[in-house]
DNA sequence: ACCTATTGATAATC
DNA sequence: TGATTATCAATAGGT
């Protein structure tokens, strides 16, 4: 549609291939937005240029959001792509993010309020945190259940070493374990980690 | 373009607005390949219909490579905004937000989306997921040690008994302990735990 | 950026 | 769905 017919090749003459992409995009983006709107869809849009310039567009949901679906439904396909990283790092919590972009749109219209989102965030280090501390205390059962099991075994271990003693007027050769209990818990875990690096 | 000039809005009559999302969606999809070859762009288009089937596209280059991009791309964005390293950095949240909340106000209209901020709230996310993977990491190794150091003392202990048995004719009542490695292993924290409740 | 001759996309219909 | 076609919309080339 113009004054020509255009075949679709690549347009060799550079600034009217400019131009053309400017115009496409918009219109691109315009008959994205038609149809989101018109058909009740989400549309999300990247195109980049030869230039390497990204142009990004969403309509009808959140951009990420719609990428989120996609990495959902291909998460063989980002695995095999070594992003499996970040699908999972959206997807464990996607609980949360989809209340945290739930109320993102809702206040979307007036501009958002900085304050909602200092709420969410609040929300969301919460439950983080929740489930952290939750984790760590269930870990440190078990560490603790352990290190009084491994008491237990050592004063049997010393019992019956005195009884062999006792018993038996050889020499022991006991408690040689290479790691204390105080060396153990050196390595303290429970404590903050720098986060990354 | 058609028989009759259609109002950009939510079409009302679901089967003619079901044909509409197919023919759009098949334009959308040739101009998207069309401004992709003529112009040597890379394009990539999600479309969700609005029962939720997600339909892709792309051209010049692979969608996943197009969305890497992308996300690459943003992660420019916060750092652009200084927001990166104090996303990654220990400092409270507060903090963090009051630094968005400035930057929100300086470049208010052109420059930091909703999106934008989404991105950082994955960031935030990603950087707690992996502490949460590190500290689990290093608990696991202390659970680990602990194991081991069990697994030697019974070992011992059994070779104690043995000892016992051979010295002393008396019967002997050692393995008493209230919890089973196997019951112990069931404990089991380093498993994800659901978020909230 | 704006203009328009033209081509392209598609709404209604079958 | 798929084909047809009268119309409307996008845009190529020019200014």
């Amino acid at each position: 549609m113009g004054r020509k017919k255009l075949e679709i090749k690549r347009m060799e003459n550079k600034s009217s291939r400019q131009v053309t992409f400017s115009k496409r995009r918009s219109g691109l983006i315009e008959k994205a937005r038609q149809l989101s709107v018109l058909c009740d869809a989400s549309v999300a849009l990247l195109v980049v240029s030869s230039s390497g310039k990204l142009y990004s567009f969403s309509a009808g949901d959140n951009l990420v959001r719609i990428l989120d679906r996609y990495g959902k439904q291909h998460a063989g396909d980002l695995k095999a792509l070594n992003l499996q990283s970040k699908a999972l790092s959206y997807g464990s919590h996607n609980e949360l993010l989809e209340l945290v972009d739930s109320k993102l749109v809702e206040s979307n219209v007036g501009g958002v309020s900085v304050d909602t989102l200092v709420q969410l965030e609040g929300v969301l280090e919460n439950a983080l945190s929740l489930t952290r501390a939750r984790k760590t205390e269930l870990m440190l059962k078990l560490v603790d259940s352990l290190k009084e099991k491994e008491k237990l075994l050592k004063e049997e271990n010393q019992a019956l070493a005195g009884q062999k003693e006792k018993k038996n007027l050889a020499g022991a050769e006991a408690d040689n374990m290479e790691m204390s209990p105080g060396q153990i818990s050196d390595i303290n875990l429970p404590v903050p980690l720098p986060l990354l690096n």
